[in-house]
DNA sequence: AATATTAATATTGTATACAATTCAGTTAAG
DNA sequence: CTTAACTGAATTGTATACAATATTAATATT
């Protein structure tokens, strides 16, 4: 989860607000909630069994976090972006994620080597199994976990909302369900952060970025974002 | 001011959140209040006239930007830092405002090159009167300034984060009141802004940020801070 | 006198009531 | 028939009351 901002959590019992939080993190993140989608604070609070104040201060999190977008008496939609801001978040996420492989490099622990190989087979094992949801989860896991082992906080916060950013930006706009990331070009990134020097894994760090950036499909608009509109408008 | 999430904001009539957030972020990043002081919420409400509620709104946004510390149960205090974090902010900051300044290099507009030089005059002349906070100010919206010309949302996002963050590390460990900007430092950036090569505008952001990280004095322990608590229960 | 326990105070956490705003649907005028 | 203004429902914005928690002060015990 991205460590959000300077709220210190509680370690065994997560707050309210935290599980909240994570829930919706996480339907986002999966693709289980398509960008577009509104988050009226009543129907939270009913599904959640709390106050709209709970639902309140994680929407603003998850605000923050890029993950969903609040406009003034308007209320909480699932982030949706613009074709035309679509590189902006792609170089975003190359600058801080490649300064993150590179500052790993090369400085793995045996444990740590383990652990990414783990998740590669695992992440390769869902979307062969056809759990796509579990497959994209693990996916961004993967490149989270690089964030974190790279011991710098800020940066990690930095890398870890780009990438939550560009899955959105993903979810929306690649319409082969991959989600993106191919599994051979993680594996290839275990072994250039074991190996390779630092410079060999930015490098590479910026080409498997660049590459789901180039699988993008931008049809003439956001169609899924309009539709969930519709619909709602159809629906009473 | 940092953009703050995904909340849109009202161009003509600030919300009152809003005006809470800016002036409480101003007076820390002015290092009127300095870290560790306490903020509780009831003395802010009575203070700006408004509710708790608003007043929760705004610190909640200050501690997504770091300048604020909430824990919970106990309430927000002015950001702190170890001594032993204050490289990885730095290091977060020289690489963001890196990529940020090589992004400017050589791109920049009649208006923005006369912007820049008319701030770098002016933080002189603010410094040079004695006027310390207004210097202050005036030296981080220089950085600030750079991080917005250069045409990506979520990089320039977080470099005003680690600007502001880095501020206030300054204003804990740097005794020499300067802010830790040279005012002959900024005029090399501008020129390098507007002939040289990314390339050397980034190196010498590196060098101009290591040379504050430099002249940081770390006593046994952060001393103001202690302080603030001891007097506060001496006060009573 | 020092320490542990308890009571009092202050502060944050949560729920809820009411005000303000937006948006859709309806009605009336051109 | 089109457009404008209006009404009503739904949703967010704000204030406040009460509960839970932490801190401080006072008391009792060793």
């Amino acid at each position: 989860m991205l460590q959000g901002g300077n709220v210190e959590k509680s370690k065994g019992s997560k707050s309210q607000e935290g599980i909240v939080y994570e829930r919706l993190f996480d339907v986002i993140i999966e693709q289980k909630l398509q960008p577009g989608a509104r988050l009226t604070e009543i129907s939270l609070a009913d599904i959640f069994s709390v106050s709209r104040t709970v639902i309140r201060r994680a929407l603003l999190r998850l605000s923050y976090e890029g993950a969903v977008d609040i406009k003034p008496n308007i209320g909480a939609i699932v982030t949706t972006t613009e074709p035309a801001d679509v590189p902006q978040y792609f170089e975003a996420r190359r600058i801080a994620e490649g300064a993150l492989i590179r500052m790993v490099a090369g400085k793995l622990t045996t444990f740590q080597e383990e652990t990414l190989n783990a998740m590669v087979r695992e992440e390769n094992r869902y979307f062969l199994s056809g759990n796509r949801a579990r497959g994209l989860r693990k996916s961004i896991d993967f490149h989270f976990y690089i964030a974190d082992i790279a011991n710098n906080k800020p940066l990690a916060e930095m890398g870890k909302k780009m990438i939550a950013r560009t899955s959105l930006i993903v979810a929306q706009y690649n319409l082969s369900g991959s989600g993106g990331c191919a599994c051979v070009d993680h594996s290839a990134l275990v072994d250039v952060m074991v190996h390779g020097p630092g410079d060999k894994a930015e490098r590479m760090m910026h080409e498997h970025l660049q590459h789901i950036e180039d699988n993008l499909y931008f049809g003439k608009q956001p169609i899924e974002t309009d539709l969930y509109r519709i619909l709602e408008v159809g629906r009473s």
